[in-house]
DNA sequence: AAGGATCGTTTCGGATCCGTATCATTTCAG
DNA sequence: CTGAAATGATACGGATCCGAAACGATCCTT
């Protein structure tokens, strides 16, 4: 319990998080992809379809489009289960884990520039 | 220079956060609308369509049409500048300030809970 | 080996959002 | 007073996402 924050501090955080996120990032992730994304690198594996439909709340097909969208930018990879092949794993990348790397660096910077 | 912020920390409060505002709103905004909507709230008045256009490096009908969901929810609502008529002021509500207000709540909360 | 259960994907119709281009209104300079 | 400039809104075509339902593949029980 080491993190102490002021709301007005929080907001601005939120504020210049999101700000940055929408000024460079022509195609930004929406706020589920994010969570689908810091959930696989930051949970310990094995990660399924099913889920993480159930820990977000969401379906399944939201899901399975997500990982096709971030597969596609090469965030996260697909694999099938070999041990029971209905099953696909979610697996991190090479440019997903510099992704997330540099988004976290950010939000250390962004709180770094906090006033008091 | 005052909010200390290990990367691990602020990967899991930007997970946390992300996770509670997908999981329990059925409609969420998005990073646009929630700039947008913290930027009125946070910096001062006034807020054209153009101002807000050009600070956030987006086109004038993104802001139209934010302004046009966040007014049905009535987070923002439209005002014609007086002064000038071709202006649109874009000003707080109270339900709005409900909405900022519990979201830094939210933000403090969940860095309270961060391992140190 | 057969039938049901489970898992991820696909399809479908509908909703939302985007950027470009255009429009109506208002202001202002000449 | 008139035409150009500025502002926000709208029309349009395209892209993306949603949830519900249906589907194919795989596993498991019997």
């Amino acid at each position: 319990m080491a993190v102490d924050l002021r709301p007005s501090q929080a907001l601005k955080l939120l504020h210049d998080l999101n700000h940055e996120m929408v000024r460079d990032d022509d195609r930004d992730l929406s706020a589920r992809q994010i969570t689908i994304l810091l959930t696989v690198y930051l949970e310990p594996p094995p990660h399924t379809v099913r889920g993480l439909a159930a820990k977000l709340n969401v379906t399944k097909p939201v899901i399975t489009r997500a990982l096709d969208t971030m597969g596609r930018m090469e965030l996260l990879q697909r694999r099938r289960d070999p041990a029971d092949r209905r099953n696909v794993v979610v697996q991190r990348t090479v440019k997903g884990a510099l992704y997330v790397e540099r988004l976290g660096d950010l939000v250390v910077a962004k709180a770094k520039e906090l006033p008091l």
